[in-house]
DNA sequence: GAATTCATGTAACTTGTTACATGATTTA
DNA sequence: TAAATCATGTAACAAGTTACATGAATTC
């Protein structure tokens, strides 16, 4: 249920259309929802049918016509009655296919995880980097451009928080991965000197 | 796909019941993945059907007979074709219900949001303490009862790297909790001091 | 001239959740 | 005597993914 109280939440801050949903998920909110154009289209026409907002349509030309989604009375209501119910226990239930495998280890090449490894701390770096400098320069509203804001919006303190744990994941992520990679270099060394072979003959 | 194939991983290691499987995701692998019962029995018959695994029943009085799933010599090499195959982003898609609702968080009833991140750290510092029992008393196996096991296990190593991950996950989470509540406390009296009404007259 | 941005979606499929159903045995 | 454990699932539904479709305007 959380995306289409999450779009709810983002089109009360603005009327905005299905493809600023989208870039607004891509490129801030990403750390703790992700949502694809096909389900934010089809959770809008939800959204609609039951009231919760309305569109009206500007017309373009050479490209499709804009629908402005705006929340109505009823939606503020439902939203605000489902921010204040949360859920009996707080879980949140992981999948990570990267675990999945790194679990399973021993039945990958060498080389491969090794390389694994390494892209991963690439790209956790890359991710941390721009986390630091959203949370420095203060872009972590939903639109991604806090200096385009003369004031400071009234929830920047709450998208600060949730910005800081997406940081704290970053970066307990990239310092596990570092310290995998170290050690499975040190754990191939042992394995190589107590001469086993790899299983599944790879 | 990776739940399929990590069902397969598991019954690798030894044949085992869907009620022993569903046993591991619940007590030792769920800070990686999580399935529940009626998904395990529905990829199980799926697995069976796609001729990765096969069962052998067990007659039993008084309960429903064991269906003891082994797995063969073609989802061997499945599953080891899938695990070599890392996909190209190393990404893990997050959907934190919990951080959706801190970002909204001045919806949020102040007495309601304190409670809920009270309650989100007493529940991540229980699990701090599992997770790290876990990781001195190396339980971290599939099972859970290394301690059963005369040998280390050859995949020990790669368990601990995934319940290293488990561990530092936790505990970046209760620190961040903390540091809300902490952060929250101040907010709520610089708010009080400049006498602002909370949003939708809550 | 090629790639990206803007802007809308639909259809088919896979994966995950929730509610239901059964019922003896063992432990507290 | 109540709750947990053992052991199997099915059915209906909700949520998420992937592939497809269109096509001008803008930026590199």
């Amino acid at each position: 249920m959380s995306l289409k109280y999450a779009l709810l939440g983002l089109i009360n801050y603005q009327p905005m259309t299905g493809y600023d949903l989208k870039n607004i998920f891509d490129s801030s909110v990403n750390y703790f929802w992700t949502a694809s154009t096909s389900q934010i289209y089809r959770d809008l026409a939800e959204l609609e049918r039951n009231g919760f907002v309305t569109f009206h349509i500007e017309p373009q030309k050479g490209r499709p016509d804009k629908k402005i989604y705006a929340i109505t009375e009823t939606g503020k209501s439902a939203f605000t009655e489902w921010l204040n119910q949360f859920p009996l226990n707080p879980i949140v239930p992981i999948r990570s296919d990267f675990l999945v495998r790194v679990f399973f280890g021993s039945h990958i090449r060498p080389e491969e995880l090794k390389f694994q490894f390494q892209k991963f701390i690439k790209v956790k770096r890359e991710e941390l980097v721009l986390m630091e400098q959203a949370l420095r320069a203060h872009k972590n509203c939903p639109s991604g451009n806090a200096e385009k804001e003369s004031i400071e919006h009234p929830d920047h303190f709450f998208w600060h928080l949730t910005a800081k744990m997406g940081y704290l994941s970053a970066k307990a992520e990239l310092e596990w991965a570092q310290m995998c990679l170290e050690e499975y270099e040190n754990y191939l060394k042992t394995q190589a000197n107590s001469s086993q072979l790899y299983p599944d003959g790879l």
